[in-house]
DNA sequence: GTCTATAATTTGATAGAC
DNA sequence: GTCTATCAAATTATAGAC
C-alpha cells in the first residue's frame, strides 16, 4: 500500500471512529506513518481527504449490501439476510454517522456521497420489496418506496440506539421489531 | 435568566449545533455572554456543563413527548401525531446526535442520560402499543416491545436519513412507510 | 515525494486581581 | 461572582531542505 493509500485508510478509521469534527490531520498522519509533507503533497487538505475517504467507504458499503440483495430467497429473507448481517453495530454505520457531524453536513462536496449512498440503498431496497409484491409474496397493498424509507431508518435508528445504550441489543431489537411487521406482510 | 442559567442554554444549543466534540468552552461563554472565570467558577469544566445542559434537554424532551402519548385518540393516533409532531428534522435529534459523539460515548456520565431517554421512550410507545392492543384497537398477533423499538428506530434514522439529504423529505417518507405498517396492523 | 522547522490560532484550563 | 492574564498542548496549515 502506497503513502496515498495508508492515508486514506488512516482517514477512514477516525472518521468512522472520531467523525470528521473530531479526526485532526496530525491523527490522520500519526496512524498513516506519514509526515506533514507527505499529506500536503497528496492531498489539498482536511476536507479533500475525507472526500476520497468517504467516496472509498460508501463504494465498500454499496457492494456489500448488494452481496444481499442479490442473494437467493424470498424478498422478506433477503431483506432480513440484510438487516441482520454481521455488523460492527456499536461502532455506527461509518456513512451515517457522518451525516450527525456538522462540518460534513454544511460542505455539499462532503455530504453528496453521503447522500447518494442512501439514495441508492432505499432505491435498491424499494426493488427488492417491489419484486416481491409482483412475486406474490408481499401483500399487493403493500408500498414499497414507503416501506424500503422505514427499512433503512430502521437501520440507521438501531445504531443510534446501540450507541446510546453501549450495547447491540437495541439494534436487535428494533430489527426484529420492523420484520415482524414486514412479516405480516407475507402472503400465506 | 443568571449566568448558569445562560450558560447552560448556551451550551444545549451548541451541544445541537455542534455536538460534544465540536463545542468549545470559548464558544459556550461567548454565547452566554460570560468570562471564562464565570464559567469555571459555576461548572468544573466541559464535561461538567454539558451534564447538566443534557439533563435539561432530555427532561424537555420527555415532556413534550409525553403531551403526545397522554393525548387523545387511538394508539395509532397517538404514535402518529407523536412522529409527525412538528420537528427540526434537519437539526437532528438533540438527544440523538449525542450518541454519535465518541467522547459522549466513552463518558458514562455523559451517556447514561442519553440512554435513560431512550429506554423511557422505548418503554412509553410499547405502553401505548400494548393498551391499543387490549382496546382491541389493534391486532392480537402485534409485539409490542419490538414494534416500539422499531418506530424509535425510525424516528432517529429518519432524522439522519434528513440530515444527509439535506432535506426533511426522508423523514417524511420513514414516517409514513412505518405509519402504513402499522396501519395494516389495525383492526377493522 | 518525504521530511523537519515554523507559526498563527484555538483549546481547555489555572491564577489571581477586583 | 466576575474579570483579565497566562499557559501548555493541539490544530491546521506553510516553507523550504533533502
Amino acid at each position: 500500500m502506497n503513502t496515498s493509500d495508508r492515508l486514506i485508510e488512516s482517514t477512514r478509521a477516525l472518521l468512522w471512529e472520531r467523525g470528521y469534527v473530531g479526526t485532526s490531520p496530525k491523527a490522520i498522519q500519526q496512524r498513516a506513518g506519514a509526515g506533514q509533507g507527505s499529506m500536503y503533497h497528496h492531498f489539498t487538505g482536511k476536507p479533500d481527504l475525507a472526500l476520497a475517504a468517504i467516496r472509498r467507504t460508501a463504494e465498500e458499503m454499496r457492494a456489500k449490501a448488494e452481496e444481499q440483495f442479490a442473494g437467493p430467497g424470498t424478498a422478506l429473507e433477503r431483506v432480513s439476510a440484510y438487516l441482520l448481517r454481521e455488523r460492527d453495530v456499536l461502532k455506527g454505520c461509518p456513512i451515517g454517522g457522518l451525516a450527525q457531524d456538522p462540518d460534513v453536513v454544511a460542505d455539499p462536496a462532503l455530504r453528496r456521497p453521503v447522500e447518494e449512498t442512501f439514495d441508492w440503498l432505499r432505491g435498491r431496497l424499494a426493488e427488492v420489496l417491489a419484486e416481491g409484491r409482483e412475486r406474490g409474496e408481499l401483500s399487493a397493498s403493500l408500498d414499497p418506496a414507503g416501506t424500503a424509507s422505514a427499512v433503512v431508518a430502521v437501520l440507521q435508528g438501531g445504531y443510534v440506539l446501540a450507541r446510546a445504550a453501549g450495547s447491540a441489543e437495541p439494534y436487535d431489537r428494533a430489527v426484529k421489531g420492523v420484520l415482524g411487521l414486514l412479516a405480516a406482510q407475507a402472503t400465506l
